[in-house]
RNA sequence: GCCCUUGUAGCUUAAUGGAUAAAGUGCCUGUCUUCGGAACAGGUGAUGGGGGUUCGAUUCCCUCCAAGGGCGCCA
């Protein structure tokens, strides 16, 4: 429908003479202002010379006189396009039909207000196609900084990438959440998605937690062995933090570290069996986590697959002038492009991160030739991706513009620092853990009987679809102050919320069903349409514009706010109007019903039939 | 030292350069409590300071203040 009104625009426009203007239309949040509305004219209003509200009464009159002309000849002909799609001309004429009236406010608006028939065809439209209303077939492209190809329709999205022998944080669950929902966006906005996840299974990390266990008897891993997954990831992630902190006061500890992770490198059979269980217990947990969230992916990739093929393509980028030798270490000079250098391959002869990921690029690009690669990662690493992105562009010229940081935000604690190193963590599965007691707790209160499976299944739900949405609903790349005690909330602009209006919603449409009497349809048909059920009406109408644009922007918190007025304006009604007994208002509800469940799904959250 | 990011109601957050800056939460007042009260309605209350660009600035530019992050052998 926007394309729709820009299209129009763009041909008033050429008939005013103007024609290098793109019009900006976008939907109207206050329904005073219509259903759609444009500023085309305040723009024009220095080029033409004339004033905002002249341009804007002009464009309403060419608009109005298009209009008249086209019911004219549909009257006359008799044509029937109900099916058919906004295309060409036809598309045109049909959209001057579903325009009720246009008005022009100062200080130059024009707002497009639509017919309520055009309103209610959505509402047919929603349930005709089900799960797939909102979806589009055609590629909606992406709005990216840097030079990242907005086109790619193939993209990997390299998310979650936890490592082995830390803790799994919330930090991690904010990721998966963003990437889950992301890959999903994409998904349905015409995108061929791979979903990959980068597991961190070498380095200095892990060398300090096997250090702890060799040398602590009290990070002894006797102690766990048989013992249930979560005490053992848990035990894992004490060593860490107890080798981190004697690594930091200790120089012989750190020395004795650095051999282990030669050691490491190097498959010595004094510590590789002991790191290959522990890295087991890790890789079997998060598995666990991943299904807990609702989450899977295509490819697994470890930086231990990378570690050989990075260093010799880095070693080969120094014969043809790439790299650098520095200080025994090998560097990228980016401060020969505006970056800053930095080190791929150190001194040891060991590929470092950065190193390694020359390698991981080379195979993500074989495998599966995606047009771009998003690596969903925090802020502080928006720097060392630049220098990479230059890195990878020398080495393999295919990557160029194939590479894409996509940064999420920090959760923080409210107060005090998150820090793994240190042991201050707060664990995923702990906050996952507490919604869920929190949610027993409402139900244990309420009237209704509910069986333990169905309680298990709400309360599972319901603590997902908090968290979940308590992330999800701030901007991707804003921070999220979190707060221990009021973490996660169940009422408002919360994912219970959204859940409950759609069990609300479900629980009215079972009790429609049952009601023998008959429906009074064509009464309520009769009566004018109240101001809340068009509310309701013309939010459903803009889900498909409002998927395209949380897609294109990478932004799911926009679909969040959508969601929650959506809810709202159903609760509004339901609150004032009854709904059994008037078919308008089921197709309505079960219209938002759907919509919820469609828009919910892209948020990577499960809806229950009953709450 | 150099570079980057962020400052919006008491708190947590919205707002492709647009209309009266939008919500939730908190506090105050109500509705309903026969389709599911994890509900609905009303009130309260904000753009860090100072300049600039613009018809119009939370948004863009400069500066000051405050917080966070990054800057060669970690990942």
């Amino acid at each position: 429908m926007k394309d729709a009104i820009q299209s129009l625009l763009i041909s008033v426009l050429s008939e005013m003479g103007v024609t290098d203007v793109v019009p900006d239309v976008t939907i109207a949040e206050d329904s005073r202002f219509g259903e759609y509305t444009t500023n085309v004219a305040l723009k024009l209003a220095k080029s033409l010379k004339k004033s905002p509200m002249d341009i804007a009464l002009q464009v309403k009159e060419l608009i109005e006189k298009q209009k008249m002309a086209g019911s004219q000849r549909d009257h006359d002909q008799n044509i029937n396009k109900i099916d058919q799609k906004y295309s060409g001309i036809t598309g045109i004429q049909r959209l001057l039909q579903d325009i009720d009236h246009i008005d022009v406010v100062a200080p130059g608006f024009c707002n497009v207000s639509l017919t309520e028939a055009s309103l209610s065809n959505r509402v047919h439209q929603v349930l005709k196609d089900r799960e797939s209303y909102g979806k589009s077939q055609t590629l909606v492209p992406l709005e990216l900084k840097g030079e990242a190809d907005p086109n790619a329709k193939r993209i990997m999205v390299e998310f979650a990438h936890p490592n082995t022998h830390k803790a799994f944080h919330i930090g991690h669950l904010r990721n998966i959440t963003t990437g889950e929902s992301l890959v999903r966006l994409l998904e349905a906005t015409g995108h061929e998605v791979i979903r990959a996840n980068y597991q961190g299974d070498v380095g200095m990390h892990i060398a300090k937690c096997l250090w702890a266990m060799k040398n602590l008897p009290e990070c002894d891993p006797a102690s766990v062995r048989g013992k249930d997954i979560h005490e053992r990831v848990e035990f894992l992630g004490k060593a860490y933090a107890a080798g981190s902190t004697r690594y930091e006061a200790d120089e012989a500890v750190k020395s004795a570290t650095g051999a282990i992770n030669k050691q490491i490198y190097a498959k010595d059979s004094a510590i590789y069996p002991l790191y290959q269980e522990t890295r087991a217990w890790s890789l079997e947990y998060f598995t666990a986590i991943y299904k807990r969230v609702n989450s899977h992916y295509d490819r697994f990739y470890f930086e231990s697959e990378f570690y050989e093929l990075g260093k010799k393509y880095v070693t080969d980028g120094v014969t043809k002038g790439i790299f650098e030798e520095s200080d025994g270490a090998i560097i990228f000079p980016g401060e020969k492009y505006g970056l800053h250098n930095r080190v791929f391959i150190t001194k040891e002869q060991n590929a470092t991160y950065e190193g390694k990921e020359i390698g991981l690029g080379r195979v993500q690009f074989d495998e599966y030739h995606p047009g771009l690669i998003m690596h969903v990662v925090g802020p502080e690493q928006a720097g060392y991706f630049q220098v990479l992105f230059a890195a990878l562009a020398h080495v393999f010229p295919d990557t160029k513009g194939k590479e894409y940081h996509k940064v999420y935000g920090w959760v923080k604690l409210k107060h005090g620092k998150m820090s793994s190193r240190t042991g201050q963590v707060v664990l995923g599965e702990w906050l996952l853990d507490e919604a869920k007691k929190s949610i027993y707790e409402i139900l244990k209160q309420s009237k209704s009987n509910y069986t333990e499976e169905d309680q298990e299944e709400i309360a599972e739900k319901g603590a997902i679809a908090a968290v979940k949405y308590a992330f999800l609903r701030v901007g991707t790349d804003q921070e999220i102050s979190f707060d221990l005690k009021e973490s996660v909330s169940f009422d408002g602009d919360s994912g219970p919320y959204l859940l409950y209006t759609y069990a609300r919603c479900k629980s009215v449409l079972r009790k429609a069903q049952s009601d023998t009497s008959n429906a009074k349809g064509s009464e309520a048909e009769n009566e004018a349409m109240h101001p809340e059920e068009r509310a309701l009406l013309r939010l459903i109408s803009f889900y498909p514009e409002v998927v395209a644009d949380a897609a294109r922007n990478l932004s799911p918190n926009t679909l969040c706010t959508y969601l929650f007025r959506l809810a709202s304006a159903f609760n509004l009604l339901y609150q004032k109007y009854p709904i059994v007994g008037s078919t308008e208002r089921i197709n309505l509800t079960d219209a938002a019903a759907q919509v919820l469940h469609n828009g919910l799904y892209l948020l990577g959250i499960q809806t229950a039939e009953r709450m």
